[in-house]
DNA sequence: CGTACCTTTGACTGTCGTCAAGGACGGTGG
DNA sequence: CCACCGTCCTTGACGACAGTCAAAGGTACG
């Protein structure tokens, strides 16, 4: 599999997927991958985790399904979506190395939502049986595990956030230093790299029409905030992107009393 | 305490906070509360759950601060509310009765956001310790606890796709609704209820200015939806209210091969 | 080489935010 | 009891940000 896609990464993220592609990791494999400690007696667990190989548009698992696995993305750019009663499609994040997805489904032991590979992707699986049980085994894990849900959690907060209380120029902004800082993590380049959605996808996903995030981009550009061509993005002026002001400052206004806003 | 503030529920919310007020739960108990199965083992558990009251604008916890406690509302009405770098806030979601807060602190240790009471609230403590410890000893437990946060998953979720994707009548009409919802399970009036919140409130949690929400209020009851006075309301027209159009129907454009649009 | 999709750009429109004024309610103190 | 105040709610007029509609060029792929 010499190449991929056009949402491969310009620096290596071939690597990813690389060409063989392991069958199975170990549980400390897949706790390194999660960012969560690995403790001497996981690094001697024998359990062991198959992977699954998708490419570009195979549906990973779909809303309503009955809901077995989670999910570890090991490889490769997925997006999770919520498609409502009219065919209208939310997108809900866009996984990829090191995330786990699939997690909605524990509530009533359907998915929530579908993930589909937006490029060749790397994933796996995590039986949820298996996952209950490593949580009892190994105390540490357990709360681990409840921290896997947490950061979930504190992600869609966030989304919360910026969807309820930034102009599109801001949410666009962020959004592209979260990939950038998700690149950068995962020992591509922070600064150069391409994206692997389309406009439509990242408006769907901010809240906004493709046309509103193709001419803020252009804005940037001719800004000089970053430069833009397609796909490829190379960000110049973080702190601009980063200070960029945020909404026409009205919910200030519910804050009152609890904190004293020091700013102008 | 014979009368509670003006969140009260008209119906009888006041015997959530009776007068005495319990001083300790059950492990059953609380599951009861959280509808959660409850085992034989689980009803013969002997651990005790503290209680604590609070009063209107006192706050439960805060951004920043360590991470020991989850709490479940037993009674009373809440918000949790994230505080920007620039003391702006975003209110995240209103906690009532059989709801569980400070989840979101699992992840670093550290609450990621602030709770307030909104009236005589009373509260269960289940120190985090405690939750893990029970998870491990009952594991029927440990599944429901993962069910609680992929409980609130999905509510953000949810979230998500309102500020995403909808008008800002629609978003009014839904959260009234939820809330209307929210309050027949808990055994009130579904139709008429009062708000606990101000209209800045709201419009802080949906994403929209206090005038938007309350010309929106205005809308509904020209048009025969719902009767609001103030803080009363009673829904008239559930459904119009359900089926108000979406947003502005640009966002359905993503939604292509995936999904073909069986509407119009 | 043609088709399908993605992206950009322009012109126009509408929703919703902004600013402002006025009224209702509830608590406090004279 | 009434005046006073702060907070909350409503309504209007205005404007801007972002959505809509449309057209055209670029890129990929068969």
């Amino acid at each position: 599999m010499p190449t991929l896609n056009e949402s491969d990464q310009s620096d290596g993220a071939a690597l990813v997927t690389s060409r063989s592609g392991k069958l199975w990791s170990t549980l400390a494999e897949v706790c390194a991958l999660l960012r969560l400690p690995v403790t001497h007696a996981i690094r001697a667990d024998d359990t062991h985790f198959h992977h699954m190989h998708y490419r570009t548009g195979q549906r990973i698992h779909s809303a309503g399904q009955p809901f077995e696995m989670l999910y570890v993305v090991h490889g490769g750019f997925l997006k999770s979506a919520m498609i409502d009663d009219l065919g209208n499609e939310q997108i809900l994040s866009f996984p990829m190395r090191g995330d786990v997805f699939g997690v909605d489904g524990m509530h009533n032991r359907r998915y929530g939502c579908e993930t589909v590979a937006m490029s060749s992707c790397d994933i796996i699986l995590v039986p949820f049986k298996t996952f209950t049980e490593l949580g009892k085994r190994y105390s540490e894990l357990d709360v681990s595990s409840y921290e896997v849900l947490s950061r979930h959690l504190m992600a869609e907060q966030a989304r919360v956030v910026s969807l309820g209380s930034l102009s599109a120029e801001a949410r666009v902004a962020r959004f592209l230093l979260q990939l950038s800082d998700r690149f950068a993590q995962l020992g591509f380049s922070g600064r150069r790299f391409n994206l692997f959605m389309t406009r439509a996808e990242m408006g769907n996903y901010l809240g906004l029409t493709l046309e509103t995030v193709s001419r803020t981009l252009s804005a940037f550009n001719e800004l000089g905030y970053l430069s833009v061509d397609m796909r490829a993005i190379d960000i110049l002026a973080p702190e601009a992107l980063r200070t960029l002001r945020r909404l026409p400052p009205s919910h200030q206004r519910t804050a009152r009393k609890t904190a004293p806003t020091g700013q102008q």
